[in-house]
DNA sequence: AAGGTATGTTAGATAAGTCTAACATATTTA
DNA sequence: TAAATATGTTAGACTTATCTAACATACCTT
């Protein structure tokens, strides 16, 4: 029954998600945009392009431009929300530089189980959304915490409040 | 100045974590050993400890044992660092399985910069040794919120607390 | 429509990592 | 110690992913 779920590559992802990026933004992904944008030469994309559409993750047409099929935008989208969970988690949370996040991100989306992802996407959720059942103390003293290494108390919890408003 | 730090890949990394591994357990690192750890065959053993004696990080003789040199050592331990952190987060706080978080952490130790690895250190930190400003409470309605997906209210928060003393 | 530029493809090389089958060396044990 | 077993190595093939150089097609522009 259905079609065997197989496992593509990192790099399949990569390219997945390249095409996806690019038919939201252009309208259109052709070799010479998803190799500027993965930095790699267009002869690789163009063995990537036939790799995946082998794959029935895309459909491409010699010298025609590359759309993702049912099950290439579901890769894709699954690819693409892990990158963003990832990404949030990082940014937000831990509170590290945007380049920084971006690079981790885009290795991390590759490697998070299902799991870690629901669970990842929770505790954003859970934070941004503020369910802590009303104790954002809590984000406030870790943020603290992660960027001084030092606890915050009383007194220095007035001083990060009045930085907080400037 | 000093030896350039050569960047090595995630299955080289892989290797010298396995290698310290059985150094620790065992006392000596052998061929079949690693290779049953890694679940690999032992030729691609052989080729990795070519590759890492050529790059320094192993001393090899031919049918003799491995061993880390300095550099190979502390490659290893940063390695084994980033897993142990990763895997924490993922257990302690996601309140992961252990088997996927062990799995997802042998992934993301590949891919987390110095600057992630220092964040979620310290964010364990807080969390365990209770750096959050005196509020525990956050931490139980997180877990609660990533099992159930709801938030707790005051009575659920008392189901809670009977549920963690028994 | 002809020519030039941009874009896409093919062919062939390279590198990393894996495998199997065959061979070599060590170690154990009868 | 000699044979049997375990362990390690070599040779050669395969896969994935990349590159350069050369070639093919499409498109724009006048």
């Amino acid at each position: 029954m259905g079609v065997k779920a197989k496992r593509i590559s990192s790099n399949m992802e990569d390219y997945l998600e390249a095409i996806a990026f690019l038919k939201r933004e252009k309208g259109i992904a052709r070799v010479s945009d998803i190799g500027r944008l993965l930095q790699v030469k267009k002869p690789s994309v163009n063995a990537a392009l036939i790799t995946l559409a082998k794959d029935n993750l895309i459909l491409h047409e010699r010298y025609g431009s590359a759309d993702l099929t049912k099950e290439g935008q579901r890769l894709a989208g699954d690819v693409q929300r892990r990158h963003d969970t990832v990404f949030k988690f990082l940014s937000r949370i831990l509170e590290i530089d945007e380049k920084t996040a971006q690079a981790d991100a885009c290795k991390i989306e590759h490697a998070i189980s299902p799991m870690t992802f629901g669970r990842l996407t929770k505790f954003i959720q859970f934070v941004e959304v503020g369910l802590d059942g009303g104790n954002p103390q809590w984000l406030k003293s870790l943020k603290h915490y992660l960027k001084t290494g030092k606890k915050l108390n009383c007194r220095m919890r007035q001083v990060a409040l009045k930085k907080n408003k400037e």
